[in-house]
DNA sequence: ATTATCTATAGATCTATAGATAATGC
DNA sequence: ATTATCTATAGATCTATAGATAATGC
């Protein structure tokens, strides 16, 4: 039943992957070590030979997820850019799409798994506290402003704007109502941070 | 072990209570029925006679927490307006503040709970959808614009502004960055919609 | 020989229920 | 007599570990 070296990173590599997505549509709570492992063809005992602990592995899932969305955004606004589109419309249109709101599994950590995030122990809490500095840096790069504290401000109040609009877009049971609030934070965001250009 | 009729209603407030308390600082899959009892100083095996399963209750008890806020909300905007303040401002910076971020249990269900209600059943769909309806139309009603639907889309955007400052300041691990959101977003919704007066 | 994975299970939860108990309220 | 509560437990989870198995890599 051994492995090779490499075949053992390429399960791992599946573990973080199939974690990252199933606890972000399940909770940290909703999927347990057997049936990840199941998720990811492998065996319930076999995960504790990858991760210390399913704490252990929802930090480091916490982290991949984070840093995945990270790199995602970066993308977007680098392809707005070069067509002459406003990036940080792009990120913002992106974040508050339908699209986005049906997908959890692979989208902002935050919206899927901030209010258990809160109630995390102190490796989850490291990786999330990291994982949102960066998006805010991120999202303040793309933000119009004279100084750069007016900038971040900004980005701070963007970023919560986006993720409060995901989580009550997804809590809510009417799909119109659902629409209606994504709508009316892109509207506002458009209204408070009008493009530089 | 029987008790009076009042007392069996007495019992069943504070479960309710209780358990509107603990869903919000511990999350709905952090609490079971035994040790919610206990904390109502009931045994496990009597909850049975008060609701018809813990989903039941969960549902119940959001219902109830989101009353209990927007009974919350009315009160300290009328307050304001008596002493001659900002209504929408006295009830933003309530929100906004490190005490209610510091006091889950007592506060906003979205924010505490969000992102876990999106993966519940039915009944507590609806109660999170109906509570989020009374919110935003509380919120409406302190709203300046010119339109009724201008009023509303602001509120929605004011809500969700709200709700994900709360649970980003929540999720972070760092005092100075939770409280630097916090005051980002209520300097943001200052700008975004300045009281009428 | 080493070790990644598998099988099996310990021990601790959790929701829900069945039957016993004892106080209310006709 | 009725019934709200209690005790005890069934049945289903869940995390974590111990020991067996079998393929890699010296």
């Amino acid at each position: 039943m051994k492995v090779s070296k490499e075949q053992m990173a390429e399960n791992r590599e599946r573990i973080l992957e199939m974690a990252a997505q199933l606890f972000r549509e399940k909770g940290f709570d909703g999927i347990g070590v057997a049936d990840l492992m199941k998720s990811a063809g492998l065996t319930h005992g076999g995960f504790y030979g990858h991760f210390a602990s399913k704490d252990d592995l929802m930090a480091q899932a916490t982290e991949r997820a984070l840093g995945k969305l990270h790199t995602a955004w970066a993308a977007l606004a680098r392809d707005a850019a070069h067509n002459g589109q406003d990036p940080l419309g792009a990120v913002e249109a992106a974040y508050l799409s339908a699209r986005h709101r049906d997908a959890p599994g692979h989208g902002c950590l935050l919206a899927a798994l901030g209010s258990d995030a809160a109630r995390q122990g102190p490796a989850v809490r490291q990786a999330v506290t990291d994982g949102v500095q960066k998006q805010v840096d991120a999202l303040a790069t793309l933000m119009p402003g004279r100084t750069k504290a007016a900038k971040r401000q900004r980005a701070l109040a963007d970023y919560a704007s986006m993720v409060g609009a995901m989580v009550l877009a997804r809590a809510v049971d009417d799909p119109d109502f659902s629409d209606e609030i994504l709508q009316a934070t892109a509207a506002a965001l458009r209204v408070c941070a009008p493009p530089a250009a």
